[in-house]
DNA sequence: GGCCAGGACTCAA
DNA sequence: TTGAGTCATGGC
């Protein structure tokens, strides 16, 4: 596909082009992509093919532009795709959701919110890994170091995009490199081993997926070293689709349980407790709940 | 200044 | 298998 052309999305209704826009913007300093009234704009990565893409909204439909670089139509679908989750089919999640006198409010106030995933399985496995234990803000600063000085850079009208560094690239690195950008030794350790693991195609997306069951996924995942079991959650949510993961213990959903249901959550079974109605669809509910902690801007 | 943040690891019992 | 200690840093 050359520069200039345009793909157009029919994503499933109801779906709501808005809230991914407010997810992606939340006041949240997100080095991935950059937000306009009523766009967005990103890199692509695929192998050492980087591109430059915009989205935006159209009647229900979405128009994907290639705004630099070159790469094929089915990889740029396939990626927007997973990436706003266009093609999940939200009405049996919203029948749950009705009958919860505490959360059915979230169907109509959220209508169409879709999770705005990480389809990159490395860079998701780096974020987690980042976030962990630290307010969110300073996560994100530590994220914008790692990408603005390992990341693929693209120029476009006087402003900077980047790609998630190659784990090839990372790999090669000392735990040096990355103190010196404020992550802490244990962090810089965990990033290295991920890190090597996928140049050394001991772990990749297609690998997790050839688990089977989400529970083996989860097991798989836990077997790398800083991998617990909330960012194997978290990323398996994310990045892999689960539909019905709990980030047990999580200190967002915590709070969303106090408030909406007063529960004080602590062990596994009380979250199962809290949010059993709704399996087959947890991970959409810890969606939702984490976005009833902040307030449509 | 103390507590908390989108945790995980180690080690003791 | 559970619980306490440790890591490290910015925000409030």
């Amino acid at each position: 596909m050359a520069g200039g052309n345009v793909i157009r999305l029919i994503p499933l209704q109801p779906y709501s082009f808005k809230q991914s826009l407010w997810f992606l913007d939340r006041n949240l300093d997100d080095c991935m992509h950059q937000v306009f009234p009523e766009s967005v704009r990103r890199v692509i990565s695929n192998g050492d093919q980087h591109v430059l893409i915009e989205i935006k909204s159209c009647q229900n439909i979405l128009e994907v532009n290639l705004l630099k670089g070159d790469l094929d139509q089915e990889t740029i679908t396939a990626f927007v795709t997973a990436w706003l989750d266009l093609d999940r089919d939200l009405k049996p999640f919203y029948q749950k959701l009705e009958k919860d006198k505490e959360l059915c409010y979230m169907r109509d106030q959220y209508r169409g919110f879709k999770i705005v995933g990480i389809p990159d399985l490395f860079e998701c496995l780096v974020w987690c890994i980042s976030g962990q234990q630290i307010n969110l803000d300073f996560a994100y600063t530590l994220k914008r170091r790692l990408v603005e000085k390992y990341g693929h850079k693209i120029n476009f009208m006087g402003e900077s995009y980047y790609g998630f560094p190659e784990p090839e690239l990372l790999a090669d690195l000392n735990i040096e490199a990355l103190r010196s950008l404020q992550f802490t030794n244990r962090k810089s350790e965990y990033i290295l081993t991920i890190a090597r693991a996928f140049a050394e195609k001991r772990l990749s997306s297609e690998l997790v997926k050839m688990q089977g069951t989400e529970e083996k996924m989860q097991e798989f995942l836990l077997s790398f070293k800083g991998i617990g079991p909330w960012s194997a959650n978290y990323a398996l949510m994310k990045s892999l689709r689960c539909m019905d993961r709990l980030p047990y213990g999580d200190a967002g959903l915590r709070q969303a349980l106090l408030k909406h249901k007063g529960v004080n959550a602590r062990s596994n079974q009380d979250f199962d407790q809290a949010l059993g109605a709704f399996k087959g669809w947890r991970t959409y509910l810890v969606f939702y709940l984490w976005r009833s902690l902040r307030e449509m801007a």
